[in-house]
RNA sequence: CGACACCAACUCAG
DNA sequence: CTGAGTTGGTGTCG
């Protein structure tokens, strides 16, 4: 009867019940669960993994795979990457410490082979595409393929000491060293390459309130790092190509000549690696023959592109991938500051 | 240059540094706090306390402030509504007190003068809304800006008397209640029309153990009043359609032909007010052209609307209304049963 | 049609 | 503070 119905109904359910894959990946964990538990109690007690959700199971191992790059990022920071951190520095960032581990833990997140995080070697090939997505390439999936970083100088480097422990120990060594970035030996290394996360934020976006931010992330405590309130039309897009135009900027002016960039945006990638050369040569007209829109900042990226030979590289959004949700946070700063 | 644009970018940062409120509403405090921290160690030890957190101070005492009417509803319930309580339904409600008392200091709760937690006396107006919002409008994503509503009818009224006495007191008085319109008879009036509370709860929404439940509110002492486990599914989301289905079946059963129907679960209103017109139309598609989740269920309150004609309110979630917070009791409670 | 991103809102939980 | 359950939208391109 009625409740006869109303089980029926629930019944139903039962059968047409969504299923999700889940992926993890922390320090001590990677791998794919059919549900948000199993995934969850297997980095129980472990802080700082993040999740995501697929529909397929193929996406969530894409997503586990992806970002195997230890990212030696301004690695040549040899040294403790002087304290820095009393004056200004972007308060709201790191700020309620909590952040300080993190670091930590992301020195063991970074490598996939000094840490045994699970019971089966989780597979670790994918069909799909590995992480670094460098997209110079122009051929659509192509196969495994390793050739791609297979390579990889694994560089048996020691992470731990790397970050972590030089951020919560000496700060003393403030050798009255003033925390100007031009140290040429520090995370500021005048030359060779470096790798960077960007990231554009917009509160609002499409509506009449927005406010956009973009955020630039070379490195825990870097001062290069950037984060400030967007200029012109508040939009996601246009904060997205601002923090990659910040980004090679400092780049140049630090004299940078090879930077790896991340972004978790396609648009802008796409724009700079394929879509501009089409443009330069029809008139920045679209595929449907209307003007590209931010023509402008796109240009202006594209020349600086000639001075730093920019390597561009994907990264998936809200994918606990450091460099990348620390842009977040920073782009996300900035769009609360006061507009210009 | 380069440099001083960082600085300046960080010096930035700093004025605008996000600020944040929290608000706490529970049996034994009510205040504004400006970190987590200072938030929950207040209500330390109580277990029903209830947070939110807001970007202005002003927004956070709306909070504290909102919501202090007693909700005369479905007033016309003269009789001790039969003390009934053996037989099926709601076996574990009232269960684990804690309640009676909760009542009780909920009326310490809600004014603001007989315990001192802050230096300022919380500002008692809010220009926002007045609690029965009914959503027949349609105005889509408006902006920030509102002339409107500056109408507000203040409603001097006297709140600490309002729900508390009568909560805890007599079930029986039915004289004091006014406003009572077609009320008729008891609360069994196979006729008119109805309100309801409805409200769904899932421990632990989305791990593994997850167990969800339904509560089904007409009145004190309501017969009719519903408390039971979900099956299928164990989704927040699911609890509330379902618990929608479940009020409008009882009100068919009952013969009641217009139902005034509570909600604080914006999916089921809207899913039902606006959105299930498109999903028809569009082979129930999502924005994000995915397949709309809860198509079954949501239909087969569609199907049950047809011939109970459901007036849809919505109620703001932990703001103390009555008839929401039974509700939510019911479906707690609910929750807690075995699985089905 | 596809893709990436950026948001908005309400709940339910820990 | 952290997460899921769910929906709605724009920004942009091919």
């Amino acid at each position: 009867m009625s409740i006869s119905r109303f089980c029926r109904s629930l019944g139903l359910c039962l059968q047409t019940m969504p299923k999700f894959h889940y992926a993890v990946r922390s320090g001590r964990s990677v791998g794919v669960f059919n549900s948000w538990d199993e995934c969850s109690t297997q980095v129980n007690g472990y802080g700082g993994a993040r999740y995501k959700k697929f529909g397929t199971a193929q996406e969530a191992w894409d997503f586990v795979n992806a970002e195997r790059d230890p990212n030696p990022h301004f690695s040549q920071s040899s040294q403790p990457a002087r304290q820095y951190n009393k004056g200004c520095s972007y308060p709201s960032y790191g700020y309620k410490t909590k952040r300080a581990p993190a670091s930590t833990s992301y020195a063991a997140a970074s490598l996939g082979s000094d840490y045994s995080f699970t019971p089966e070697p989780a597979p670790v090939f994918t069909p799909e595409y590995t992480h670094p997505m460098s997209y110079s390439n122009k051929r659509k999936h192509e196969p495994p393929a390793e050739e791609s970083y297979s390579n990889s100088y694994k560089k048996a480097r020691n992470y731990r000491t790397g970050s972590a422990s030089s951020y919560s120990s000496s700060v003393s060594s403030s050798t009255s060293s003033s925390p100007s970035p031009s140290s040429s030996s520090g995370n500021s290394a005048g030359s060779g390459r470096a790798v960077v996360y960007t990231d554009g934020s917009c509160e609002s976006n499409g509506r009449r309130g927005a406010r956009a931010g973009v955020g630039v992330y070379w490195g825990d405590n870097n001062p290069y790092n950037t984060s400030e309130r967007l200029d012109g039309r508040q939009t996601n897009q246009r904060a997205e190509i601002a923090a990659a135009i910040r980004a090679v900027e400092t780049a140049k002016s630090r004299n940078i000549k090879e930077l790896t960039l991340y972004t978790d945006s396609k648009y802008t990638m796409n724009s700079m690696n394929d879509w501009i050369h089409r443009w330069k040569v029809n008139g920045w007209k679209t595929a449907g023959k209307k003007d590209v829109l931010n023509k402008q900042e796109l240009q202006t990226l594209d020349g600086l592109c000639q001075e730093v030979n920019v390597d561009w590289k994907y990264v998936p959004g809200h994918a606990n991938i450091k460099g990348n949700e620390e842009a977040d946070s920073l782009a996300r700063a900035g769009a609360r500051m006061p507009p210009l």
